[in-house]
This record gives C-alpha cells, structure tokens and sequence, in this order.
DNA sequence: CTTGTTAAATTGCACAGTACAACTAAAATT
DNA sequence: AATTTTAGTTGTACTGTGCAATTTAACAAG
C-alpha cells in the first residue's frame, strides 16, 4: 500500500489510502488571568445547521491544513495568533483525545495546546468571517461542563494540568505582562491555585530560584513602590525542588 | 461540508470529506528493567521495499483502525497487548507528534502512549506475522539515535518524562513484579535515575507516602529476608512533595 | 558452635527550605 | 502629623532529607 520507498521529501501529492481516515484538527487551550481570576478563550460554533454543536462555544481551533501547515505545534501557533494576535507565547502540548464519537461527523483526533498569555498583550480579534470570541472565567465554564464536542473535558484537563504545574513551576508568571512585582507574581499564583501563599516563603522561593532578573521600580500602582521583575528566558519556565505547603 | 446536524451516534460510514486528511497512527513505549537496565521494546519495520524504513526498528504501532478502534487509549492498548500480552499495564499518554514529513508516505501524526511493565509478565509474541519483537537497552537506543521516522526523538522524550517524573513519584514501582523489597524498589528507582540514593532517605519517603502494604516476608533471595510490599492501588502512582536531592 | 560476611533495617544528627508570625519601611490618605 | 496600606524583612519552629554509623537477621566457613 502506499508505495514510496525513499526517506526523502514528502510527496506533493499523497495517495488517497486505501483504508478511512480519522479526522484530526488542532485545539488550544488559552489562559490569561484577568480581572483576578483565570480566564479562557472560548469561541462560538457557526449557527449553521450543517455545522455540529451550532451556537455552542467551543475552544479555537480546527481542522489541520495539510496545504499550510507544516507541524501541529505551527498549526496550534497559527490558530492562537488568528483569534489574540499574539506572536509567542508560552505554548505546550498537552494531550490529544480522540474516538469514535466525539464528533458527529466521524472518527476524529483532536491535539491540544495550551498556551499562557498575558491578557494586556491581547487584541481580540473578532475577525472578517465576524466569528465570536470571548474571555471567560475557568471557573465557571467547568462548573458548567457545557462546551461543545468533548472540549469541557479537555479544558478541566487542562485545568488540572496548568494547577499541578503552578504547584512547582514558574509558569504563572507567563500570564502577567512584564515587568511584574513579586506581590503580583504572588496574587497570579493564588488566583490560579485558589488558595493563599505565604509571602515570605514565596519571595526566598522566587529569588533564590534566579529566573528573574529586577528592573526599575513599579510606582504608582499601590501606596509603596515594588520592584519590577523580568524574566531571564522567557522559554522555558523554571522547575522548584518542591511543591508549595499545604 | 459534512453535512450533519445532529449531536447524536456516529454516521456507520462516513462521507469522503473535500480536504486531504492526515494519516492517524498510534505508537507505544514500553519500558521494562531487565538485568539492571531500562528496556524499551522495539519492532523491525518489514522488509518489503513498499514500506517505509524496511529492516529498520521502530516502536510498537500503527494506523488507527476506525472500524475496530474505539478511541486512541484503547488502541494502544490492544497494540501493546498484541506484542506483550499485558493486559493492564500502567498507560499514560506522552504527547503526539505530527508534520508533513515525519513519515515519507505523507502527511502523518501519532498519538504516543508510554507503558510501564514488569518484566516477568511478559511473554513476548513472535506472533503470526513473524514480527520481530526484542527488548533494547534504552540508554543504547537513545545514544544510536538510529531508529525509523521520528520514533529516536519520540524515545528520548519518553526518556525525558520517565526520568523527571521519577523524581517526585511512585511511578517504578510499576517495573518491577509484586510483592517486592524496599531495597528492590530502590534499586529501579536508581536504575532509571542513573544515581544512587540513600536508603534511609528512600525508606522514610516510601513509607510515609503511604501508598504501599505489607505483603509476607521475602526469603532466600539475600542474605537477610526483607519486606514484601505491594501496591494498595494499582491505578495511578503517588507523588511526592519533593524531589530527590543532589 | 563460634566467627565472619552480607544485606536489611534503624538511629542520630546536621542541614535546607518552608510555615508562621511579628516586625520594619515607604508611600498615599486623612 | 497621624493613619492606613502595601512592600519587604526578620526570627523561630518544623519537616523531610542527606549522611554516616549502628543494629539485626540470615548464611557460610572453620
């Protein structure tokens, strides 16, 4: 089947198989914190009848292009700058899931990214084809588990996922812009873990891990000025030798 | 496209969609230790020059069969029983990767699943179709970096993730057969690592986490009998708060 | 039966990172 | 000038680990 016998370059053309194939597409779970609480981007199905889960909202994403996209982590990068216009942002595979019937349409793949964006580098782009996008509490749209396909269930994974990371990364300070103040580092923890931190064992924490690196003072924005803080590499978050207490 | 408005079962057949799809396969890494080493199963590709990287190992795997297969989990399942004849290992999903030219015969990704084994369960099938199967030193595998498509690259990343999670769970206790001796267990936990740890240390940390249960006495395979211990639940590890030191 | 060897399991102590709580410091508000 | 608010520090206790020495239970040799 399928014949093609070198390890070169990929056909222009490929053969159609002889056996179905699944569908796969590409998800993105997009995570800001605004408004201090944790959010996610969540957009609306077409109301077309021809169109599963019309009018439900649903995480961005979609079929993979074979014609343009060259990997699915280009393809995740492409749909997340289409509907936030953000350029690079924190972006890590988190799982695929994929059946029999978690699409009406037929046996479908879905690979899920989930990317950490800080929500003052967003323009939501309600774009030509006028599609609906919108921010929403996580909260609340896993409390209501009413998203379309199985996307309630990749977005509580994806919540469970981003929280047990907090616990020993470095990762939330991804969702706030730079330059940020420990305090406000501290409040992006709290917020995405649901629970307070000790704030002395918070800084020796941060500091000692040496991922930040201070820049000029922050006035204004509360009674005394607080040092801003940047991230050494923005590539990669740092890991701690331990979870936090509790 | 795809007309079809109800939220309901799956169409028995599905229409021939307008677009190219991607090829969907599934492939799986099965760790084991075997004679105080990590292992990882590999198959040789077919010989037949129709098939891509002929005579070259490869993980376990394959296209995903929409007519037998339920959903991405059980077929890796149903593959690793295939080769392995475990029926319920510890199954975690990796990660999947996926581009235009991972695989020569077109546009492909996989869905990559990583297993962990004892070693005595397995009895391996040189099935009907004359398959060879074999078990490789991964620290061997890893160094030639000469296996078929991308599976080198997929390997050190189920490396990668053994290894970091060892760190901080109960996850080697799923290579080895039940009941077993702390020392044991020690002994896989530093195998994987590539380090030695301290016994007193390991001892308290085990213990503590409360995820073992005394089994009788392991007698005559050391000069002292030791401890038998096995698993109070087979279905997920423990974490630990804290990382190994050093 | 005694002695030496080996590996299992325990003990004691120092150390690192955190939890908890009280305190000082700098700016805004009154 | 006094009060409030938030940033940041200090000190003490506790927990789990790292390290090293010790005890315990079997086996083997003389």
């Amino acid at each position: 089947m399928l014949a093609k016998k070198t390890v070169a370059r990929p056909p222009a053309k490929q053969r159609t198989p002889a056996f179905r194939l699944p569908f796969t597409t590409v998800d993105v779970v997009i995570f800001t914190v605004l408004e201090e609480a944790l959010c996610v981007l969540l957009v609306r199905r077409p109301n077309a009848d021809s169109e599963p889960y019309p009018g439900k909202w649903a995480l961005p994403g979609g079929f993979v292009n074979v014609d343009i996209d060259t990997t699915l982590e280009t393809c995740a990068a492409r749909k997340l700058a289409e509907k936030t216009g953000v350029a690079s942002p924190y972006l890590e595979q988190l799982g695929s899931w994929g059946s029999v019937d978690r699409d009406p349409r037929g046996w479908s793949a879905t690979h899920v990214y989930f990317a950490l964006i800080p929500a003052k580098h967003i323009r939501i782009t309600k774009g030509a084809n006028a599609t609906e996008v919108a921010w929403f509490d996580v909260n609340e749209v896993v409390e209501a588990a009413d998203l379309a396909f199985d996307h309630s269930t990749i977005l509580a994974t994806a919540v469970d996922r981003l929280r047990s990371k907090v616990e020993y990364t470095s990762l939330p300070a991804f969702l706030i812009p730079e330059p940020f103040s420990l305090p406000q580092l501290q409040r992006v923890y709290e917020i995405v873990l649901g629970r307070s931190l000790d704030k002395s064992g918070f800084r020796t924490r941060m500091l000692t891990a040496d991922f930040l690196e201070e820049d000029s003072y922050l006035e204004g924005l509360s009674n005394r000025p607080a040092m801003g803080y940047r991230l050494k590499d923005r590539s990669a978050p740092v890991v701690f030798p331990r979870t936090f207490g509790r």
